[in-house]
DNA sequence: ACCTGAACACCGTTCAAGT
DNA sequence: ACCTGAACACCGTTCAAGT
């Protein structure tokens, strides 16, 4: 250590903002984020965790980073047939680049603090390039970046949160059923029921179906004002 | 201290769960959830950390406590006309609920651990029954639910996302509209005018706008199984 | 220029000891 | 029964010291 070569005696590769990065989003993928500390980073690096604050300024750059490289795999350029099957493409891409990386959505929506990404930027302008070159008007490109982004982001958010954690028991949510008193709730037990059914025979994800409802809306509205 | 009595003589409240979660919230609302520490609610309630302990077994309790509280102010039986006025009138009370208290939002869609809170049960029982009662199928009233359920949640923690914080110095929008670089970003820049122009003569709100394209949506694909 | 050991000011939580 | 002092195993971060 400190010689520039690992235990096993080969040469370490060197430091950079960039192995920081990508180790971090490998972390998050097993571990979730709490799995991230500067140490645990540092560990897996090879080096100490001080070491982290020679190409980053604190912890918060490295959230915002790894944010980022989330949201720069992002389709942004799909095969631009008509606005609609577009935005449809982009949005689904989008979707499962945040199913890859389910503790994406919570950075992106709730930063702390508020940062600029630049992959966002991009996102963004994607969409509302795409709004105006189909003829909507500037307001009307602004809510339906709004909608869509929204839907995006906090749809796969609250997706997420209604999945199990993959080291739930496997009889966790049989337990769960047998465990809550649902005498009050006829409905929500209707509801896990269709969930059951439905999850033998999988049809149009809930994801779609939502989007679906925004794009149909979009199109009525797009022409008054 | 340690005598039943505050400094001032006064004899103090008895500590109890209740007023733990009722302190947290309100601390929550003033200084945002990263202000909340086990020492810190222990000071506000004139108590050491250790004694929250005897009335919760965790902090994880105490965030879960939080979220539920918040959960129970959404209004779950509006006046009941039709299906549609009573759902809209419903998901703008838990809107107005949720931006009373911007910490929740975040709180009720990734909690860690997931927890089953009672707020949040009567809640879904409440959507899932009036979309049967108004001749939804079981599947449709899912779907209904996962569509107003995650619009409500998931658009509330956007638009809190893109609120200035509290904190934010007054020119802090001016000097980022300077300081960035939008000359690859032309429609971000539409966008931002758009927003400005928004801001002068406010218009029907964004969370409205989302949730009657998804109320006009349900309303059309109600008989389509 | 880059890495590190030691230290600081924090966390959540446990537990024996007090009343 | 309820509260607390002291302690433990963690955090992020700073800084002087090493190479």
């Amino acid at each position: 250590m400190g010689t520039g070569q690992t235990a096993d005696g080969s040469v370490r590769t060197p430091l950079s903002r960039d192995r920081i990065l990508v180790t971090a989003v490998a972390m998050a993928d097993t571990g979730g984020l709490d799995s991230l500390t500067m140490r645990s980073i540092g560990h897996e690096l090879g080096v100490e965790a001080m070491s982290l604050y020679n190409h980053v300024r604190d912890k918060g750059e490295i959230l915002a980073g790894i944010a980022d490289l989330v949201l720069s795999e992002f389709d942004i350029r799909p095969p631009a047939r008509d606005w609609r099957t577009a935005t449809r493409e982009s949005a689904i891409s989008a979707h499962e680049a945040l199913l890859r990386h389910p503790w994406s959505c919570e950075l992106i929506l709730a930063p702390r603090p508020p940062r600029i990404l630049p992959a966002r930027m991009r996102w963004i302008e994607s969409i509302l390039a795409r709004f105006r070159a189909a003829g909507f008007s500037p307001a009307a490109a602004s809510r339906g970046y709004h909608a869509i982004d929204s839907h995006v982001l906090g749809f796969t958010l609250w997706e997420l949160g209604h999945r199990l954690p993959d080291d739930a028991p496997p009889d966790f949510l049989e337990r769960v059923m047998r465990e809550t008193d649902f005498s009050a709730f006829p409905y929500l037990l209707e509801h896990a029921a269709v969930h059951r059914a439905m999850s033998e025979e999988p049809e149009l994800g809930e994801f779609e179906f939502g989007l679906d409802l925004i794009l149909e809306g979009l199109d009525r509205h797009r022409t008054s004002q």
